[in-house]
DNA sequence: GTGAATGCAAAAGCTTTGCACTCGA
DNA sequence: TCGAGTGCAAAGCTTTTGCATTCAC
């Protein structure tokens, strides 16, 4: 179903994912707003995921582990860290992608591209490194 | 741990593995698979296919469901029916990702580049089409 | 023979869901 | 008012794990 009302569950939980950059999953959200709205339930905190996603409003993301959200939803890659799981957004352009499948596979809708890179963020390099 | 045997139920999983572009989950690698070694557990096969990743023989695919297994381990970009969940294959050259990643982003450590699409399978579109 | 791998079953996540109650429009 | 949204708790599904047993090397 489309949302009908914003209440000070959803307007929360929006306002949590928009403040943050880590790419936070409902354990993590729920935490956070549970500070602003002790009452919210973790099932609420999916539910209104489930409903942003579904508005366009928030992108999910499938890393392995827990699904992760994020409120930044142009299309942008990410790197996902292999030893500590985070994942930080990338600076980088990577245009015509969709065009490119489509003129490849004319017998797919291709409706998005998802970009990801597997590898180490900056902490876990550096504790890494020999 | 590497793997040191190579049982029955490896192999199995393997063949059954290479022997389908289909893009399986666990439990139906499973069922193919008690076809051929009646005795093996759903344990078993999570554990080899994990060993398997762990070994570089097979890549997982997170698609939002089960995860995915696919013994092609050659980068290649996919595409996920929004609709039925197939992981179909592209034809679709796109090299440089990781270098390009690289070179924007000195500071992490880029290993793998991993592209997918969200869209429609031919079956799928032809069902939606108005 | 020996310990890596298995089978079984229990447990551990993560996520969804049913139901009665609440409250935003 | 009144039904969309919530809280709670139970259930569902996928995946992991402990332990005794088996079997590949």
């Amino acid at each position: 179903m489309a949302i009908k009302r914003f209440t000070r569950q959803r307007r929360a939980v929006l306002e949590v994912l928009r403040s943050t950059r880590r790419h936070p999953d409902a354990a993590w959200i729920y935490h956070e707003v549970k500070k602003r709205v002790p009452s919210i339930s973790l099932g609420t905190v999916y539910r209104t995921l489930d409903a942003l996603v579904r508005e366009g409003m928030v992108i999910a993301l499938h890393t392995g582990g827990p699904t992760r959200y994020d409120a930044f939803t142009e299309p942008h890659p990410h790197l996902v860290c292999r030893r500590c799981g985070a994942v930080l957004d990338l600076d980088l352009e990577v245009g015509g992608l969709v065009e490119a499948a489509r003129s490849a596979h004319p017998e797919l809708v291709v409706e998005r591209a998802w970009l990801a890179f597997e590898g180490l963020c900056p902490d876990c390099a550096r504790s890494l490194e020999s």
